[in-house]
DNA sequence: TGTACATCAGTGAACGCGCGTTCACTGATGTAC
DNA sequence: TGTACATCAGTGAACGCGCGTTCACTGATGTAC
């Protein structure tokens, strides 16, 4: 065998992950400053000690659930927004969020949550993804006829009330559930159209 | 001397907001779901169990911070809506927002993250007012030309647009610092004018 | 392939500390007469 | 106005508990020859 990984290597990977999948759960019921170190190591069934191998603290921690929350999500964006039409995009945006969080909820929360929460580096973290969301959003409007003519800055304006929006959409499939999901759909997509109205006629 | 409020009751009344301007200050570097009651008590210089004589637990303080935090807001935002001209109204609504984070930094620091945070009472206080802000909106833009003929239901979606443009902007603020004031008043005036845009063109 | 040594993920005992909550109390304020 | 009793905001000691962190350790995995 050739050393792919490293029995060693691979089961520190399993515990690691193991502490990060245990302190998420923990997390829909608490915030990231409350969640206590012995709390996570005992769901996960190992010392407390163990625990350092892996973070230096449980911020630590919040900051690599940050990046495994939102870091494969660049791509799919990309991707949702390189439709072509505005009703196309509008429908594929708001699907895409509806899907993050009826497959992940419990990330989307701890984002929601630690956006503005007590934990510094963990807002930071979480801050640093959303501008480079809204970096791809302006520069996928960048390209497009609607936007010919627009300022590098009112591109930028665009980009942050899409990005907002898809927080706040986030939030709100977070807050209505399963049954309650068409329903907030449904005003995800018009507000959107309203943007979109908006951006049409903005240098008329 | 008419029993007006009473010594006793007056002193009661002193001690329950010193807890709550302790509370509210070291609420700017946590979240509330790690506050510690002995923290707060603390900081007033009262014994720990005196707080029992004024909240059941730092949730019940919680409760009562929204209240401080947004109670005094309905009638202010129904003031700047009632404003005639687009231009106008989002001028005084970006303006208000700017001057109520001046003011209380941090009242709007605890309700953005504790909008979203791990205390299940608080965020419902929370919910319920902004749900409030959302019917004086749509009650606002209900009587005004431009929306003759929108459904109920598109009336509320526009509503909630205005609403947790609001809520960003406020967090936008609070980011930004000082120095930062203008230029996120810029952005949130001309996202105020891309949404008016669409709202003219709805019914298109 | 086998051996001898190095690495290092996870252990378990121990520490000092601050927490929330209980309880019986004190003494200033309020009230009835 | 004065007196006797009731109320109740704030006290201070005590409790059991879980916390984060330290330390020397163990034993499986990795490496050099």
């Amino acid at each position: 065998m050739s050393h792919t990984v490293g029995i060693r290597q691979a089961q520190k990977q399993k515990t690691r992950q193991a502490l990060m999948d245990a302190a998420l759960a923990l997390l829909e019921e608490q915030s990231l400053s409350s969640l206590g170190l012995r709390e996570v190591t005992r769901a996960v069934g190992v010392a407390p000690t163990a625990f350092y191998r892996h973070f230096r603290d449980t911020a630590d921690l919040g900051v690599a659930l940050v990046e495994e929350a939102l870091g494969s999500l660049h791509a799919l964006i990309r991707e949702a927004l390189a439709e072509t039409g505005d009703d196309v995009r509008i429908e594929r945006t708001v699907a895409l969020i509806a899907d993050l969080v009826r497959t992940s909820p419990a990330h989307v929360r701890f984002v929601a949550r630690e956006q503005h929460g007590g934990v510094q580096p963990v807002r930071e973290a979480i801050r640093a993804q959303l501008r480079l969301f809204g970096d791809e959003v302006a520069a996928a409007f960048a390209g497009e006829p609607e936007t010919r003519g627009w300022s590098e800055e009112d591109l930028r304006m665009l980009a942050g009330v899409y990005v907002d929006h898809m927080v706040m959409t986030a939030s709100a499939f977070l807050e209505a559930g399963p049954e309650g999901e068409e329903r907030v759909s449904s005003v995800a997509r018009r507000q959107l159209r309203l943007v979109s109205l908006g951006r049409r006629h903005w240098l008329d």
